[in-house]
DNA sequence: AGATAACATTGACGGTGGTCAATGCCTGAC
DNA sequence: GTCAGGCATTGACCACCGTCAATGTTATCT
């Protein structure tokens, strides 16, 4: 299967509109800040399956997702992998102030990285409270985003982890901006492979697989191909979740 | 069961020697921020079962643990619990430049911590950029913590979860400080009940108890009582929890 | 000391999901 | 068009764990 197919036709901004793009990733920003890191952003694309960022290796760059899905993924002794993050657009990676990454970071699917040298980062960082405390925010939202998963992860049975999924997607997706057409049926596009979703909900293709299709035969779920899912019953997927996502959201 | 079991004799200074346990939470800070804090700071103690911070409130105050454990736990709809963050002594808990908190805080055992009102910690946080780099390492060891989390929620056997547990809990108690003798036996004590330790590794007190006499009968650990586990194998012990705890305790 | 409560442990049973294997579907190459 | 490769799906089987129930154990209270 093509990558292209994981994600949708390039939206925005093309080739070195760097500033555009960082408007974007960085929104009200205040303009001096953003011309500081203007100068020394560059834009990298990735094909699938390269790595980003390599375990245990001291990160050179900071960089944001502008589009595709990165995974931060950990290599298991017995071959087993295992996805504790997956990165969609806006998503910042690597580390600051610190110590080797504690993890690889690959892409999913093709992917296109707005990246800054770490040095340069962390000076910018260090001589700006204004980015700095913003930065400390996206931090913490990270730990939120974790600690979520971390709830995820403890729903027992698979359906209840693939609901909760897709519901993190959905709203990961009408916060995104593109905002839905009130009378058009609300689909998310799963931005990875069976294989990644599997890796990353702790469990096999298989049972992701079955667990899919267990929600499409309750009438909560239509699968339009592979990949794009129609959200059929969201109430009935939010109650087969377990948790109150659309609270949080609410709550936020 | 009396809570006092739950964690050894109290150590340390005892009353209203706060400077003495700031000095001991936050090492190495300049003295003047320190006076800045000791100010401010209260010691509060909190019952088992007490709730520290309740999920949807503006948490009023951010804190350190002294002695005891808390949990971050979230109750779901159906009547489960789930905990997903475990905190022990020198832990951080409260947001800061934030919304509502997430998730409950309560007090697994007996605790103690020290308390700082929350808008006078952002206070001096803002002006003190040292304190604030500071805060921001705090919150990435966290979210570093959620991430190792994480990957043990992935692993599908519980014996893997708690082998897991065990060894992040050793890796705790050797970098707090406590050095072992080098004749005795390594032991770490559980600081949490059966039931509370099963909601943290997502699963039932059942299951717990089962996973951990079966590392007994494989002769990895033994159980001096329902609490004080000593490690008998140690590379036993990481080879069956799959991840290479140790080989990141290396690294660091 | 005996009684009681809280907790941990052990046992039995059934369902969920991991594993292995086969089949189906779609894409791209020639 | 045909073929091959990469995925997704489906099916069969069995280990693991959640559930319910009973029993042990330890600490507290009178």
């Amino acid at each position: 299967m093509a990558n292209r197919d994981l994600y949708g036709a390039l939206p925005g901004p093309q080739g070195g509109d760097i500033g555009g793009l960082l408007a974007e990733v960085l929104a009200d920003m205040p303009d001096a800040q953003l011309h500081g890191l203007q100068g020394i952003a560059r834009l990298r694309d990735i094909p699938r399956g390269g790595v980003v960022v390599t375990e245990g290796g001291r990160p050179d760059e900071i960089g944001y997702l502008i589009h595709g899905a990165l995974g931060m993924q950990k290599q298991l002794p017995d071959g087993r992998v295992h996805i504790i993050g997956l990165l969609v657009p806006t998503d910042m990676y690597g580390r600051l102030f610190d110590g080797p990454a504690a993890y690889d970071i690959v892409a999913l699917t093709d992917a296109r990285v707005l990246a800054f040298p770490r040095d340069a980062f962390e000076r910018i960082l260090v001589s700006s409270p204004e980015i700095e405390r913003r930065f400390l925010v996206n931090v913490l939202d990270e730990l939120d985003s974790a600690r979520e998963w971390i709830l995820l992860m403890g729903g027992h049975k698979i359906v209840e982890r693939l609901a909760s999924f897709l519901l993190i997607l959905l709203r990961r997706m009408l916060r995104g901006g593109r905002h839905r057409v009130p009378g058009a049926p609300v689909t998310v596009r799963i931005p990875i492979r069976r294989v990644d979703l599997a890796h990353y909900l702790g469990t096999t293709p298989e049972s992701v697989s079955r667990a899919l299709h267990e929600l499409e035969g309750q009438g909560l779920v239509r699968l339009r191909d592979a990949y794009e899912i129609e959200i059929a019953d969201l109430p009935g997927l939010v109650r087969v979740s377990g948790a109150d996502h659309l609270g949080a959201e609410r709550a936020g």
